[in-house]
DNA sequence: AGATGTGAATGAGTTCACAGCT
DNA sequence: AGCTGTGAACTCATTCACATCT
């Protein structure tokens, strides 16, 4: 399993999410071609995708939604349990705590680290906030294997850091920066500016 | 201007916050090449990618930070003021709320609404909560020009394409679902889940 | 000299077309 | 007959290499 391009990877989360509405749907089978349909994707590429991580299709019939499904969730890596720990507690930081908090499945936030001593005491989503100094300690009592950079982008390099110090697995940054990584601690930026400002040029374009 | 690849366009942004930056510690100019170096991006590619929009540089010296900020500035659209408006106001869609109202810039959330009568008439973030049902007299009303989908996956369809109706010129989704388009409303998809799951992978392949 | 802007070469990702299984 | 899985063709994106300008 060489390494899988992030385009495939995010496709493969798709298909889980349209192969769980079938399953609410009581769908049992279905083709390439129907889900493609039915989802706006291409079949051809669904066959692709999937084909990298073996085969589970039946020719001349299709795929198992269920047998499907449960071999996404497993390739995704969603049996395992996975804990956040959320850096920064600003507004978007607290938001994220208690948004994701909600969506269970296997994400947890477990815990929530602050620099102002004002925000440390407080308690949101489930869990205490406490102070950024004790990141490791924080990390090794919840046992958090992921954290989540909710801090202004003049300090996201230096989270990164610590969080990579404090023994995380992996950092998912809302910051808008750029931060450069640690070769063991992947990294995936998700920034709603850009989103919004892709929005804006697709405006100014084509006009109305 | 033909059209422009969604990669480049999110290069564009990174591009003009890195101007940005260099505008805070006073640099006039710089080149592609020094650009690359201090944000981890590639000096071939920045080139390429403005080369789509005109010659910003001048040759032998490099690129003047204040002038091709503003260029990118507009060229994305930011000298305009957006509006937006969320649907959905429940734990995701006012968290939205709060932070992108901080966010200010050239983005504005102007309304929110919700179906809920509960969440009616609460006030989050700047504005007071109205009915889904007023949602063409909202978008009149504040001209709103870019919707938030922040709505379980379920009704995003639907709301999508009330947005569209009531008249805004584009959407940011939020939820967890695949929307058909309607032609004429460009519609951008962030979804958390996707990217956590994408992150999980990464775990599960490499090992610690 | 030094950096931009750009055709040409390479590489990645997608689609086509069909062999092969049920 | 119908649908999967896949090499081959193609399209899109990135990188290279250099002519061009200051």
């Amino acid at each position: 399993m060489d390494d899988v391009s992030p385009l495939t990877l995010n496709r493969l989360s798709v298909y889980l999410r349209c192969l769980r509405r079938l399953q609410t749907e009581g769908v049992q089978r279905i083709s390439s071609q129907e889900m493609a349909r039915r989802f706006h994707l291409s079949s051809t590429q669904i066959r692709k995708d999937l084909a990298q991580f073996g085969e589970f299709g039946i020719r001349g019939v299709g795929y198992d939604v269920d047998a499907l499904a449960d071999s996404l969730h497993g390739l995704l890596g969603l049996d395992r349990e996975h804990r956040l720990v959320v850096v920064g507690m600003g507004n978007l930081g607290s938001s994220l705590a208690r948004y994701l908090g909600f969506n269970s499945g296997s994400f947890h936030v477990v815990a929530g680290v602050d620099k102002d001593p004002e925000k440390v005491g407080r308690e949101i989503g489930g869990f205490v906030v406490r102070h950024s100094d004790k990141l490791e300690q924080v990390v090794r009592e919840t046992r958090a294997n992921i954290g989540v950079l909710a801090v202004p982008a003049e300090s996201a390099q230096e989270n990164y850091e610590a969080l990579a110090e404090a023994g995380v697995e992996a950092v998912l940054n809302f910051a808008p920066a750029r931060v450069t990584r640690d070769p063991r601690v992947p990294l995936k930026n998700v920034d709603l500016r850009i989103q919004l400002e892709e929005l804006a040029f697709m405006l100014g374009e084509d006009g109305e």
